[in-house]
DNA sequence: GTCAGTGCAAACTTTTTGCAACTAC
DNA sequence: GTAGTTGCAAAAAGTTTGCACTGAC
């Protein structure tokens, strides 16, 4: 992740902090740097590590605290996949396109620009649109590779 | 729920169970019919009362089996929400469209055809597409209207 | 008769909560 | 000093698992 996005999403959460009288404590800023550190979906764990192994140790509940702060002010996404929830880094970031392998788990981003048209073009009546995740569930090319030569296999016997 | 479509899963059913010579239970055909009873989403407690009331007591267990038996016969959806994971019948239904009011939680489907037709054309490299999900988050009328409410009431004082 | 499938309860995982202690302001 | 935050541990919620029993074939 860009060190630019960590400096902008760090003024973001000072200023909201500031506007609603909430305190600025080491802990936020802290979970929010590690968020920015990853180039990728992390889980809660991986973030707990993240954070013990770059700053200081961080709780459970506190980190759960932050991050549902974050996914308020737009600075994270949350994706419950069936393989457990996933965070992700969303600053200067709209593309929420994700393929996820239903076999193997991996997610990954997509570029879909027609389809995130479409979509901000699509009128919804008597509700206020704030943002969106579509997932294209498959099946990654390594574990389509796996299944090939399974197959393969079986015919032989 | 369209009845034609109880009895076209059932048959889907039937057909799997038959070729891969596992068994007909009645508790399997039970909760596909109960499956395809409802209108919209539905939880494993919603699940459960219904074929509890319908036909006959089964366990969770059993529910949580048969409903993964029939996620990966394509029969039924399931979606990982923030106010929990709903399951929804998806036989005939390929619009997996959802808006989700992130204030109450109450899903809705969408019918959204450019968006369809975009993401069935979006190229993906290395990847083998089996279906999506799309969820427009945002609030819901009846939560905005709240929100305006307490808002203008905030302004009198 | 056999073994896939079921029910039950226990185990496990993930997230939330209550409360005392701490600290940003 | 005060009240928002944190850490801890317990609780809650949701799902999976082990095992004995059942019943579909």
């Amino acid at each position: 992740m860009k060190e630019s996005n960590k400096a902008a999403v760090r003024q973001i959460l000072t200023k909201y902090l500031d506007e609603n009288k909430l305190r600025k404590t080491p802990e936020r800023f802290a979970v929010l740097d590690a968020v920015y550190s990853f180039n990728d979906h992390f889980s809660i764990q991986e973030l707990s590590e993240k954070i013990e192994k770059d700053y200081f140790p961080v709780s459970r509940a506190t980190l759960y605290n932050a991050l549902n702060l974050f996914v308020n002010l737009r600075l994270v996404v949350c994706h419950r996949l069936s393989i457990g929830t996933k965070y992700e880094a969303c600053y200067a970031n709209t593309t929420h396109c994700h393929q996820v392998c239903t076999i193997c788990g991996k997610v990954s981003e997509t570029k879909a620009p027609k389809v995130e048209t479409a979509i901000e073009e699509t009128h919804l009546k008597r509700f206020r649109r704030d943002s969106f995740s579509l997932y294209i569930y498959g099946v990654c090319s390594t574990c389509l590779a796996r299944l090939t030569r399974e197959k393969n296999k079986k015919k032989i016997k």
